[in-house]
DNA sequence: TATGAATGAGTATTCATTCAT
DNA sequence: AATGAATGAATACTCATTCAT
């Protein structure tokens, strides 16, 4: 019940909002009663919390995998790591939307617990960007930090416009990203399009 | 009056989110009561309407400028056009927030309205892309719309997290994103950085 | 309005008890809704404790009334404090019984301000037996303290039984606990009662 | 682990009150589940009925054993009557903080039934100051009813401020109440303080 | 222009109680 | 003898909105 109850509101939160979405929708959707959801959660913005808590936790873990794999260049990671962000679209639609859209709406513990993991994926992926840096992979004239930025607005914002159904499919989505990030738009002589 | 309760409200949907604000601390805050703001606004939605209204239609009135401007080449339209976006911060800081954080608050009808002026927007930059294509300033290999919605993403992001008075200026960040989307983050032997 | 819905809530407070009354019952049986009692009280707290500084007030001013009558016996006054506490439930009837059973309902900082007001009016009592023992009017072998707490409980017990239309009179019931406290009940020789 | 459970229940109600405390806090804080607590009682009502019926009939075999003592006084056993109650608070301490200030949370039946014990102790005390009337042991000019109702004031009152661990102990209380009660707070020439 | 009183529908949360296991 | 899931009715409080003045 626990699981159901955390489902359908993620589904009702991604659709209407935080606020927007009473404990009473939730479970009239369900079937049953307000005392059920407070037997199974403390409070709305607990369960606000916990859906962060599984979400980041999900992305901070696929990350580490990624990022531990002895074997590859920085620039595949890079790839690996926007595919990644783009393809969670099509698995938890909604948390990601949520992620992104709602954190405010904990309370300031909790978003400072949820703003430091946040920044721990932000900081792995700029360590990333900074090791390709030195191993000569990527340019040492663009700051890493702002780079970073620059990547996860791209892939962030996909959340608010990714279609899972849409004509282009995560994967090819995820390969623009990176051949703009790597390679830039502009038309080049020497090593042209790769 | 009526300006001055716009440009509140603008302080404080920004800062607390826009159901988080209720017209009387809107009032309060200007020490006069509710009766004076439906005197002058017919609801709070229309309220958040205009606000977008007037945000929308400034976006799109500086694109314009930038985009008739016969003797650019598209690169340094779509630099001018990131810096725009970026610059926006400092002078409109909390209304570009509520533009993307607040637009579900507004009913169907209005909604529309305002996603119709974005796209607009987005396809202006779309058309500029794919001019730059055809005029072999930018890579034939890259799908205009999913790029444009790359730039997009990097400087819209950038709301969320950019700080007007923080170590990098808007200049600076504006140029580095452009730097990234022409060039991309690879180092490159015959033609390096510009 | 306002004075309507306490004097409402004063008259449920009483017969039903603080918890026991809901917003509801008050604003229902004034023919207005919740929001008008939410107009003009901040809580339901809020209105307890207008109800109880309203009432400590009222009875530490007429103790200072009493108290600052030069003319009078330390005797006498003791007398007028007693009469005054008994008298006050004709006219406030419910205000005591709130006064003593739902102090508990106020917030900490609240209690704290009753609290030292109470204190303020036992102390004013202590020091009038005080005043009485060292002009040889009262014994000198009680302490002023535990008599000045057997008197403040006679007269507050009354509140919980004493009935203004009943069989004994106010001014009665005074004069008996007086007589009482000042004389004892047991029969004596030479200077028996009063 | 019913009497377990009617212990922490005196303990959290005195504390907090009976409204106040939730079954979940009292089966909480003795590590069970709620169901057990409805295994042994019928209702929280119930629970609070039984604490009411221990409390009164312990009290009233107190009094019954002080009274069917024939050697006694009546002055004597008004003392002593006056010494168990307050000497009460240190055994029993929540119990009477309970009985006189939950007592309006039983349901009419209960409430009549208790108030009919009450009624008893008082009419014993009535009872016994006629006793001492009619044996010239008291004043015969004070009516019974409302001396009985003042000693009782005084004795009933101290639950809501003695200190068991305080400066002045139960014994002394009980005397001095005693004193005042027989003798009055009056300097007195021939029978002076005894 | 502006006020202030009033509305009413909505919201999260609490809690005694039930009951199948 | 005890559990744990579920109920449902109640409760304090919020807030956009209306309207007579």
């Amino acid at each position: 019940m626990k699981d159901k109850i955390t489902e359908k509101s993620i589904e009702l939160f991604g659709e209407k909002g935080f606020n927007e979405t009473s404990i009473q929708d939730i479970v009239d959707s369900l079937g049953v009663t307000k005392g059920t959801f407070y037997y199974y959660f403390e409070s709305k913005q607990q369960l606000l919390m916990d859906i962060h808590l599984t979400f980041i936790n999900y992305l901070l873990s696929r990350q580490e995998e990624i990022l531990s794999d002895q074997s590859k260049s920085c620039k595949t990671k890079v790839f690996d790591i926007v595919r990644m962000l783009i393809k969670n679209i099509e698995k938890h639609g909604w948390d990601a939307l949520i992620f992104f859209r709602e954190i405010r709406h904990l309370n300031e513990e909790q978003m400072d617990k949820i703003v430091k993991k946040r920044s721990l994926f932000q900081h792995h992926l700029e360590d990333l960007i900074k090791s390709g840096i030195s191993q000569r992979e990527f340019r040492s004239d663009l700051p890493a930090d702002i780079v970073t930025l620059g990547i996860l607005g791209m892939c962030n914002w996909s959340y608010f416009w990714f279609d899972p159904e849409g004509r282009v499919p995560d994967e090819k989505v995820a390969m623009i990203y990176v051949e703009m990030i790597l390679n830039g738009i502009t038309v080049q002589k020497e090593n042209g399009p790769k």
